[in-house]
DNA sequence: AAAGTATTTTTAGCGAACTAACTATAACAT
DNA sequence: ATGTTATAGTTAGTTCGCTAAAAATACTTT
């Protein structure tokens, strides 16, 4: 009885997820981006400069990942590597004028993506819907 | 000021859905299995017979995709594929005895999951959040 | 100083998901 | 009957994200 209601929730969400994805990923490819560069670009935006093991930690991803990303937007334009001059293991990550003109135009898809998930809940829905996602986010540690 | 509160909400969902992911990710690999198969082979438990094109329909995701998953999951013989009699263009997937196993050991782990995403939410909360996933649901159609 | 250990990043290889382009078959129209 | 159009599926190539293993550098310990 109660298990429909709750698999009902986890179902949703994945659906709700993947739909984001999907959406967005289109939306991004008008920037010539990928989905999830974004996140790293927002990293970026707070303080360039840092290593590429701060950004694995910062976005919850794997060093790999982070590597490959990297290259990917590196090759494209939007950051550039300098190797770290007392520790010649690290990479540091710096924004390119290019990369940091993107700030603007990506700030105003999230707020389209935002508007559109969440166009018919009220303000006092939307709290509540914070509280109850951030408590599920602490379920998962 | 409100941008703020649906910002977090963005990535609140997307902070979840990348960690419900990967948990998820990791105890599939316990049945040998990859994320989203399960979702497939819960569309062939309802009734098996049917064609890659109505799984890309129910999936939401592009024909290549299935094309992947079907081989994958048919390598490791949870289904088999049968071409059409009718109409020599279709491939029809069935389950295997292997892949009707699985339906049991999956809604466990489905179980699982649920729990954990939601136990320090209350019956009524859900229901709640339920309403509110769901209209997010169709805002994104 | 040399050997062993730890840290940061990369490489290789996997599956998910995508798009674009292709093959094969079917259906329709001239 | 032949040519065009539509449908089903595959192939090739991209990024994301992962794990396992390797490489390069730094640190520690003997």
């Amino acid at each position: 009885m109660n298990d429909t209601v709750d698999c009902d929730i986890r179902q949703s969400l994945d659906r709700i997820s993947s739909q984001m994805r999907r959406d967005y990923s289109e939306s991004l490819r008008e920037l010539n981006l990928y989905v999830g560069q974004d996140n790293l670009l927002y990293r970026l935006w707070l303080g360039d400069g840092i290593t590429q093991m701060q950004i694995s930690e910062h976005l919850k991803c794997e060093p790999p990942t982070v590597t490959n990303m990297v290259k990917s937007l590196e090759q494209n334009g939007f950051i550039y590597r300098k190797r770290d001059e007392q520790d010649a293991r690290v990479m540091r990550i710096f924004l390119t004028d290019k990369g940091k003109e993107l700030e603007q135009p990506i700030e105003v898809k999230w707020k389209q993506q935002q508007e559109k998930l969440l166009k018919s809940i009220l303000p006092e829905e939307r709290l509540l819907l914070r509280r109850l996602l951030k408590e599920m986010e602490s379920n998962l540690c």
